[in-house]
DNA sequence: TTTATTTTTTAGCTAAGGCTAAAAAATAAT
DNA sequence: ATTATTTTTTAGCCTTAGCTAAAAAATAAA
């Protein structure tokens, strides 16, 4: 069994080397956490010690496999708790990390078993990140321009490049936010505007629009 | 906000003091809390001054209204999410403690408020035990034999008095077991024997059966 | 290549929350 | 009313996980 700190590193290393890949300095350990670089030191040799990650003196800090396993449950317990906060308990997607970062050091496999279940075994968290299975598998996703799908791929939307009012007030007309799902209906070649579908409603798009929404992509 | 330790003596302190009523000794704290009373001896002394309770040497600690105030809601949460685990989740009502003593210390308001209205706002936990309103306020309900129980009286069972096979085979065949609601209705004056409700099930039980039941009463 | 700068580690300190052993107070027994 | 026993507290120590300040290594600049 792992402490709170112990947890919270390991998942933070987890998500820094999925980005900056390989190994992971002491220092971005630190501005991550918001802590300083020694008590990082520390901390990364006394789980290099438990076989949860290497480390190599003044190099930096890369997950086990063991490391890696522990760092996926968590992962798979915040989203799946965000699942359920989002669809059970009506909160915003905006809401719910904070509580999230709480629930997901719960310890139970069977409470996680059976939370999975009553939500239907969902796929993508309310932020369209996803949620690895039992095993720790997951689809990896990419972060892309809607403008570079293609026609019926679907992607669902993370964020913005522009965020100029008139920009954010056209996406909340469109009832376009984190986490809603667009797919791709049609493509223009010509100028590069698409046809796309959000919830139920159909519209065009021109390339100005879909080149400044950034969409996760399975 | 106070610390997982700190919750924890609240916790039991309250616990502690509905029963042996009043003062808690320092003793008492340590057996229940599984320490030791030196460790008791210095948390009461810094709960003392947090004005969480009152405390006088080799006397024993006493919560505050505060102090009440943080134990009550606790025990909100505790007996709220024990509700989702085998309402929700289908855990078996003697599955929950140890979740939801992990559970309770989860701290967000929004979250229990809406936890509690996804639950339907219940009453009573699945031991039967009251579940404390928002303001803290709970029904007081009383640990009596279900032979003590008058015509349309009603109690949840919470334990036996006797528990030889043959009782407990007859309790299973009856599906009477810990948190089953019973209605009483009917009671003979001349043998004490009952009519009793069970689920949608009605049937006869004998005093020798009604006086080995505990059930609690609101 | 030598110097300057940045990054990382080490050493030593702090607070929380536990423990043991010894001292002090309260309670029970003679 | 003393003595014995039990309960509680104090004193001093340990571990975890943080911190600062100084030293050491790595990297960048001259």
């Amino acid at each position: 069994m792992y402490s709170l700190a112990e947890e919270n590193y390991i998942k933070t290393i987890f998500h820094l080397q999925q980005t900056k890949k390989g190994v992971v300095s002491t220092n971005a350990i630190a501005e991550s956490m918001d802590t300083k670089a020694s008590s990082v030191t520390d901390m990364v040799q006394k789980l290099s010690e438990k076989k949860v990650l290497s480390y190599v003196k003044y190099k930096g800090a890369q997950l086990t496999e063991e490391g890696k396993k522990i760092a996926t449950r968590i992962v798979r317990k915040h989203r799946l708790w965000e699942v359920f906060l989002v669809d059970k308990l009506e909160f915003h997607w905006d809401e719910v990390h904070e509580i999230a970062e709480q629930l997901e050091h719960i310890h139970s496999t069977e409470l996680i078993k059976r939370l999975d279940k009553f939500l239907g075994s969902p796929a993508f968290d309310p932020h369209g990140d996803p949620i690895p299975d039992e095993h720790g598998n997951f689809v990896k996703t990419e972060k892309k321009l809607l403008s570079q799908l293609h026609k019926s791929q679907f992607g669902v939307c993370v964020g913005v490049k522009e965020s100029s009012t008139e920009y954010l007030q056209y996406l909340d007309k469109k009832k376009i936010s984190i986490g809603t799902k667009i797919n791709v209906l049609g493509k223009e070649f010509f100028d590069g505007s698409m046809v796309i579908e959000v919830g139920t409603n159909q519209f065009f798009v021109s390339k100005k629009i879909a080149d400044n929404l950034y969409v996760q992509t399975v």
